[in-house]
DNA sequence: ACCCAGAATGAATGAATATTCATTCTTGAT
DNA sequence: ATCAAGAATGAATATTCATTCATTCTGGGT
């Protein structure tokens, strides 16, 4: 095909290029849980369709299923990852060598909470869309406590490991966890309206 | 009709009887906002549907349409039925002068707030499906955060109240608001999980 | 006793969408 | 070069669901 000029057209691949490529399966599976993620940041999690999240890849429809078996799945999965990646990340901070004061480790645990790129922003939308959801689906539920159980652990141990550095009194450790929590949670949240 | 013994039956409306009634429409309207909070907190907001809805509140699938005039009107109105009695009965409660004294105002609150029975679970629920979609429907934010200025607005008034009187230094009324919400809301996610 | 405004019904319609699968294409091994 | 394995595609299918509307029913007014 030649455009006006004469020239050669449809030379390079250009961004919309129609190419099939083939790439291992776990590429593809991050991949579309990625579009996952935005798609209910922009959308919402009741208006996300397959076809929504594989053009949002750039992929075709079949893909999805292909890779996770069913809608409900991808859902699931997605929600894991970003449940592993936000605790992980809290985790490895509480648990970390790396920092050995523990004030800062704590200003650690806060700036990692509350720093805000617009891919923690749509990870936030996501992880409170499930919440919404939590209260009907048992599996929803069981991924977030799990992981959400491991976390409030460490940071009760933290804070054990504080009072007992500090020497202060009359503090319970594990409700200063409780309330931790629920503070930066409610912040969250804040910050999405 | 008569039974064996020649009593005339069909007398009383049975529960599950087929009698149409006609009702006045906010009656309705109120009876199918209602359902449409059960089926929230028990499917989740993205499983909710039409027919699930009006079976729930023991009508036809007609009638939702009659009354509120789309799916979306009906969820829309529902938010804004839940938003307001949540801010509502607090801002009451700020602003009421059945209660003088600061503290008692302060206690009338959290009990407000974290008072349990299943109908204020239920409500939670609706309350954080949408908080799940308000990212992506302004709809939802809009209601939100007009409502939710107000209440956030009394607090900080409350708070003053309570700093003057008590002759506090350093403290500041707005983010002491801000940090209380943000907790209440946090305590609030933690019950649903 | 009769009417009728409008409340209520639910079968039918059409649009949206998850899922399937026959086919096409890519890549690495031989 | 050729081939096989399996990755990728997307049109077709089946299902689910919101919305409509022709029809039925109710209760207050006359």
């Amino acid at each position: 095909m030649t455009d006006a000029s004469g020239a050669v057209t449809e030379a390079l691949p250009e961004p919309g290029s129609k190419r099939r490529q083939i790439r291992p399966k776990a590429e593809r599976r991050q991949q579309l849980i990625d579009a996952t993620i935005r798609c209910i940041a922009q959308h919402g999690l009741s208006a996300v369709t397959m076809q929504m999240v594989t053009r949002e890849a750039g992929l075709s429809v079949g893909i999805a299923n292909l890779h996770f078996k069913s809608k409900d799945n991808l859902l699931k999965e997605t929600l894991r990852f970003v449940a592993e990646e936000y605790h992980g990340g809290q985790i490895e901070i509480m648990e970390g060598g790396d920092i050995l004061d523990l004030g800062e480790r704590l200003d650690a645990l806060l700036d990692f909470q509350l720093g805000r790129g617009v891919t923690q922003r749509q990870k936030m939308s996501v992880w409170f869309a499930y919440y919404g959801e939590a209260g009907a689906r048992p599996v929803y539920q069981k991924i977030v406590s799990t992981v959400d159980r491991l976390a409030a652990q460490k940071l009760e141990a933290l804070f054990i490991q504080i009072i007992r550095e500090g020497n202060y009194r009359g503090v319970d450790a594990r409700e200063l966890a409780t309330g931790y929590s629920a503070l930066i949670d409610g912040l969250h949240l804040g910050l999405l309206v």
